[in-house]
DNA sequence: AAACTGCCAACTGTCGACAGTTGACAACGT
DNA sequence: ACGTTGTCAACTGTCGACAGTTGGCAGTTT
């Protein structure tokens, strides 16, 4: 009575694994068990491992020969090395979305700018999910689906991060500017400013996740 | 009678199904037959399925639910999106290069240079190989892990093309002084050169697979 | 003759069980 | 008391078998 209706179980399983580990109900540095993680996923360990690899290689787990996949705990060459990677997919990214953008890119660009700020002064927390929706509609705007997949999966390590990140209203003042500057090169066409404006944006963002490591 | 000795047998037979993908032992557009190729490997599905799905997250095989994995036969627009993928990672590569490069890894550079055209005028084909171990070491002068870790993914993934790729001795020169100036420009140290060198080294490159594609 | 329908073989997806390895604990010797 | 060695439980690595799905082929109908 499990017949596959869309997904593949090893497919769902991945599913359920990424948000666990995202949102840390599996914690960075503890273990994932083949065995109780299938049954309580209702699987068998066939389908579990092929989620666990899968996982692992788009960096949300370690793998350790014989002894099993660890969420990975970040240090803060982890954190420089990855944002090396992202700042290379990300201002190439800027550069070719200044030169390919549609108005209809455009438009949504501003909008998600704007619902940033009406989300910020509605009284919540930096809008994560807001930022991210940025990012990608950036990227979808860059139209090169190789690098707008490596950005994804490189963001999604960072999100990892983000459990452990302090509300900095300073810099979520700073980051929405940087975007709104962003979308007025991109508006502009100047592949030049964005790609420095988003290494800006970058490297601020990394400092403030460095930071907030060390405490 | 195999006892895991160093490697378990899905890494054993990632290494083996590597290979035999590079090198077009398994031609572009063929199918892997998961029960023929355990048998031939003297393995079970088990391993073998790891195998595959490890291929694949590197862009090697293809997967397609319930119908198997296929090696990916490329046309134009992969070529072009995977060199603006490649673009975007090298030229970051060499930037952090320039600025990070220690004076081995000049000689090293220098050394790599000097053999390809050694080898050149000893009558032979383009030096693919040296070619390779050229941008390795460059990126090894980065000292950017991840970005060197996605880097030999994608570079991986273009030597799948090369077996149509046709030898053109202008493309071979232009090549090879596109390397010597990358070198000249890591040397001084400057970062936007050595960025803008590579991004035509590349373009050149891209092209030239492009036009053996329609052929 | 062309299109449709039902059947069939081949292959992938999944499962449960066995074998080998690893790290830890306990017993022993120094 | 400390270091060493032997033992053991837990877990991963691997295997062979079964179930479900897919694409193709033959038979049938219009």
């Amino acid at each position: 009575m499990t017949p596959p209706l869309h997904l593949s179980l090893a497919g769902q399983a991945v599913d359920v694994l990424r948000e666990q580990v995202l949102t840390g109900e599996i914690p960075p540095g503890s273990r994932v068990n083949e065995v109780e993680v299938a049954q309580k996923l209702g699987i068998s360990r066939g389908p579990l491992r092929e989620a666990i690899r899968h996982l692992a290689s788009e960096g949300l787990l370690q793998l350790v020969p014989h002894r099993g996949a660890f969420v990975p705990d970040t240090d803060s060459d982890e954190v420089k090395a990855l944002f090396e990677l992202r700042t290379a997919l990300e201002c190439a990214a800027a550069e070719l979305a200044a030169s390919r953008r549609t108005d209809v890119d455009l438009v949504r660009l501003h909008e998600v700018c704007a619902e940033s700020r009406r989300d910020y002064k509605a009284g919540r927390q930096f809008p994560y999910r807001l930022d991210l929706a940025f990012h990608q509609t950036l990227i979808d705007a860059a139209r090169s689906p190789r690098i707008a997949e490596q950005v994804r999966l490189v963001q999604q390590r960072v999100v990892l991060l983000r459990s452990t990140l302090a509300d900095d209203p300073g810099h979520t003042h700073a980051s929405m500017d940087d975007h709104d500057e962003l979308v007025k090169a991109i508006e502009d066409g100047d592949a030049a400013r964005a790609s420095t404006v988003m290494r800006r944006h970058l490297s601020r963002v990394c400092a403030q996740m460095l930071t907030s490591l060390n405490r």
